[in-house]
DNA sequence: GTCTATAGCTTGATAGAC
DNA sequence: GTCTATCAAGCTATAGAC
């Protein structure tokens, strides 16, 4: 019976209710008071503990993206110029498929709180591209060598529509559920991840594959 | 000189101020005195015009809906079972890029507005739902006669990878600029769409079409 | 339809006792 | 490290004069 929330330090109990709270409500949606309120902490903890709301949510965000950075890098150092595009694509979007699914409730929370910040201009810099271009680099290097005739720049552009579908696959919003009357279910990320690669490397063939290398 | 914002009635002043700020702050990001100090009125009027602050933000995502799914049902209403999937996606795809490059600027700040709001669960059934499914609807009535031996969980799919890619192109974070050091540019949208329909056509082939039908 | 003024509440942050 | 108490500022919404 160990591991409980009661059990859990100050830290990790405002950072588990401010991952819920913010992946609902977004930055400006959720006061302090609310996350001090679902933590079971007094209000002037936070403030103790991370300093100004700006410091926790960047807490927040951080916690959860080294492991996700380390998960995506071993998959992508594995391939090399032989391997296919369903390969690269798998080991790029597999990694938060597993932790969805497999590794504790919070990565749920964080999926829905990644996809509000991603379209969110104000987040851009200081959480996207800071945390996750190295790893978006990465990978596109290696797109490079697998499909070498590529044009640079659609390989860019395949990238960008890849982070689209895969960021709308983290939200969750369960719009596609209703829409197909119950045919899909945006939770079941397994699903989706097996339909998703094949759909992504047919579009990067199309748009980035041209012919012979010559 | 006719048609400045100076000479726009009250109403329009606060929606034009409204999708501004909303698109860049979120709904809880900005408050009715910087909306309303930004259109150039009294903080009354919004109450007056709009009531709460909630019907403000419905009125605003509103406004443009009714325009965007006309013209994108009279584009798809011109294809039948004879069309590409290709010229399907085109159908669905270029009435905002076209209202994007050249319908004026207000169009920008929408296109960032909804990219906002896809993601966030707040406002999935009362605004996405609401206002873009029955069009939605409509193009995957299309598709399945186009790939007439499509399942039709797969159409459902393909059209959740297609929403992505589209709306994360609506976002115009810039992350892809930087990402890519200025080669891609993600406030062109034109040059964004002519990639993104193969890219797209040839995920919807790669999981839909499963041979001839019998 | 527009303005001033304000009620009633919530916010982030902190000071100071323990 | 935790608690109580509070400050100054901001918020939405409205009442009432013009």
């Amino acid at each position: 019976m160990a591991n409980t929330e009661n059990e859990l330090s100050t830290q990790d109990r405002i950072l588990n209710a401010s991952e819920n709270l913010f992946a609902e409500f977004g930055f400006d949606g959720v006061s302090l008071r609310k996350i001090t309120q679902a933590a079971g902490v007094e209000l002037a903890l936070a403030n103790y503990h991370f300093g100004p709301k700006t410091n926790l949510f960047l807490a927040v965000v951080r916690r959860r993206a080294d492991e996700l950075n380390e998960a995506r890098t071993r998959a992508l150092c594995e391939l090399d110029a032989s391997s296919s595009i369903e390969q690269l694509i798998d080991a790029f979007t597999r990694p938060f498929t597993e932790k969805s699914m497999r590794g504790g409730p919070g990565w749920k929370s964080y999926g829905r709180l990644i996809a509000q910040i991603a379209n969110s201009p104000r987040w851009t810099e200081v959480v996207m591209a800071s945390q996750f271009d190295p790893v978006a680099r990465l990978f596109i290097d290696k797109v490079k060598l697998v499909l070498p005739s590529s044009a640079e720049r659609d390989v860019y552009w395949a990238f960008h529509f890849l982070l689209g579908a895969m960021i709308t696959t983290f939200a969750e919003t369960g719009r596609i559920d209703q829409l197909s009357e119950g045919r899909c279910r945006s939770s079941d990320l397994d699903v989706i991840h097996a339909k998703m690669v094949p759909f992504l490397a047919a579009g990067f063939r199309a748009i980035c594959d041209n012919g012979p290398t010559r």
